[in-house]
DNA sequence: TAGGCCATCTGGTCCT
DNA sequence: AGGACCAGATGGCCTA
């Protein structure tokens, strides 16, 4: 929007400033070259990046590449003021006239480079798309965007960081809000959801077994923690949306106070706390309505989720927190994509899954 | 319809 | 010289 905007206006900004230029007697040229700066382009060629397409039309014309030919002498120079004889010569590729030859080696060169450039941005979006899995929050469906994958496996890495610091488990919410911090609204939600999801499920097994979730490969399992069942009665715990309310929950607003010594308890006797009508929400993608057929690789995820709506219950009790993004601007917090395919990580990405632990102990 | 996201094209720059 | 990388421009698609 932004630079739609300032395409259609810089371009006359310009030519009223090459028209003022002109007016000046070409007084701009000459400064330019005292700056070294070479003095080849013409006024429609201002050092502007938001005039690229235009100038990358006419230089096309005038490609200076090639070794080749015939043509060495039949340059021609821009920017010329006849009235500059006593001015230095230009610097700067010579412009030689296009032969169709060297149109055509142009286009291919060109036709190379491109296919090059494909490539390259396909690599990019697979390894973006590998980042994508590793990441805490996974869905075929619902790709977290570029942006927000890299944010998201930032926090990630701080928030591991943090963790492997301090020896200590965060709890859920401030968890949560580490990987969520600088996340747009939707991302947030999502994000929440799914570790929340996570979290509730395994206390769900928890209690209906009757037996604390030991997972045995985390090294801190040792240590009790404070997530018990009755969590799930709790006021801040909304069963249905898979979200915590972190807006009434009080925290510290940076890692140093997410983890200060101690740890911070959710506040789970805030008044405003309504129980929600609870969405579906599938344990191994057992319970309802559309599903997926499985692949191979999300057979191995040890949740599978089908989620219809986060925050959506209760407008004061949405995920809503921390800088908002783009996206949702932080006036809204229901714009929530539906949860088809959300996956965990934990079986694959092993600090996750000590993760996991953490809210299991 | 506006805004966000994305893929692609393109020219510039740097490096080998 | 050619390739990699980068950033701007552009148009398509999708969603609210």
């Amino acid at each position: 929007m932004l630079s739609r905007l300032f395409s259609e206006v810089l371009p006359d900004v310009h030519r009223l400033a090459a028209d003022w230029a002109d007016d000046n007697d070409g007084d701009d040229c000459k400064a330019k070259e005292d700056g070294h700066e070479p003095c080849h382009l013409g006024e429609d060629e201002l050092d502007e990046p938001l005039e690229g397409s235009s100038r990358a039309e006419s230089e096309m014309a005038g490609d200076d590449d090639d070794d080749d030919d015939e043509d060495d002498d039949a340059e021609e120079e821009e920017c010329e003021d006849e009235n500059g004889e006593d001015k230095p010569k230009k610097r700067g590729p010579k412009k030689r006239k296009m032969t169709a030859a060297r149109v055509e080696r142009s286009k291919v060169r060109r036709m190379k480079a491109n296919a090059r450039e494909r490539t390259r941005m396909h690599d990019l979006n697979s390894a973006l798309d590998n980042l994508r899995k590793v990441v805490p929050c996974y869905s075929k469906t619902q790709k977290l965007s570029k942006i927000e994958t890299l944010r998201l496996a930032k926090n990630y890495i701080l928030a591991l960081g943090e963790i492997l610091r301090n020896g200590k488990r965060p709890d859920v919410v401030t968890y949560v809000q580490m990987l969520c911090k600088g996340l747009s609204q939707p991302t947030t939600n999502l994000v929440a959801g799914c570790l929340q999801l996570n979290t509730r499920n395994f206390l769900t097994e928890q209690c209906s077994d009757g037996a604390r979730f030991h997972m045995p490969s985390s090294p801190f399992s040792v240590h009790p923690y404070s997530y018990r069942c009755s969590r799930l009665s709790s006021p801040h715990y909304q069963p249905g949306t898979g979200a915590i309310n972190l807006r009434t929950h009080s925290y510290g607003s940076g890692y140093e106070s997410a983890y200060a010594p101690g740890g911070t308890s959710p506040d789970y006797s805030s008044p405003d706390y309504e129980a929600p009508n609870s969405p579906p929400v599938c344990l191994n993608g057992g319970l309802s309505g559309r599903q997926q057929e499985p692949s191979e690789t999300d057979r191995n995820y040890h949740y599978s989720m089908h989620y219809s709506g986060l925050a959506t219950s209760r407008p004061g009790h949405s995920l809503s927190f921390g800088p908002s993004g783009t996206r949702g601007g932080g006036a809204h917090s229901e714009n929530v994509p539906p949860f088809h395919d959300v996956h965990l990580h934990h079986d694959r990405a092993p600090p996750y899954e000590d993760l996991n632990a953490f809210f299991n102990n």
